[in-house]
DNA sequence: CAGCGGTAGTTGAGGTTGTCAACTGTTGCC
DNA sequence: GGCAACAGTTGACAACCTCAACTACCGCTG
């Protein structure tokens, strides 16, 4: 029943470890959203937003992959905690600038660092092993 | 001020490339699910459930990191679809088995194979680094 | 065997996410 | 000026999710 799991492809194997990896990581992720007050979708969006270059909202749907109105809310939630502005935008009055605030910017890295903090399992690897996985992701995605 | 990137540890760096590939994998995961009638949490349901074996309802809230009672209306929504069926447990009447139907196997097994399939950047690379990346994550995850 | 603590699952309240359709205000272009 | 297109909001509606309260059941213990 098991002994097929050897004849996968290599590469649709090391696709399947991965799913399991990020898997097991979305405990960790609910963790830290509660940590800093957001929902999931509120801390997805505050790591979208560039604290150095605000966006219209349209840019910030399209990243997350959503409607327009669904970011209205969720700009909603981030704006009641201060987190981020709706601002006006120069030259297109139809537009709303979004720009992280300073509190917002802090909430932000401190979110990202716990985010991308080295999950166990790779963090367990040798230093040559991780070496050559960040060589061969960065041939895949750089 | 990009410069930095370069310092970042090799785990680090790899585990970044990683989540970036898992979030570019969000928009296949909504359209398969979708594809099957399913809502992304009934997809997570049924692709966690066994064919082979029932387990009670508990043990599935347990596998999505969810409470009880979202199971419910979870399972609900997938008996309704006649892909899974509750039964009742052998020995302890308060339980109730998840058993997958055969309706739903099939489509659980169509998912699962739409689920599996190799991203594009990893489907590129080279049969070597695929199998190089495999071994890593098997020694990283196995 | 009666009772008691603990467990499995359901229900209902309340808040969030998400989509769609309809709407307002604005822009760019003919 | 007029008009199609666009940005964002609103409202309706369905789904998700948690918590607290509840029912039914188990197992143990006195």
């Amino acid at each position: 029943m098991a002994s097929d799991v050897k004849s996968l492809p290599p590469a649709q194997e090391a696709w399947g470890l991965l799913s399991r990896l990020f898997w097991e990581m979305r405990p960790r992720m609910l963790r830290v959203a509660g940590e800093f007050g957001l929902t999931p979708p509120q801390l997805f969006a505050l790591r979208q937003l560039d604290p150095a270059q605000p966006v219209p909202m349209r840019a910030l749907a399209q990243a997350l992959h959503c409607d327009s109105s669904n970011v209205t809310g969720l700009v909603d939630g981030l704006e009641a905690q201060g987190l981020v502005e709706r601002r006006e935008a120069e030259h297109d009055r139809r537009m709303r600038m979004l720009v992280v605030t300073e509190r917002g910017a802090a909430v932000r890295s401190r979110l990202q660092a716990a985010m991308q903090e080295v999950p166990e399992p790779l963090a367990a690897l040798s230093s040559e092993d991780q070496r050559t996985l960040r060589d061969i992701l960065r041939r895949a995605l750089g």
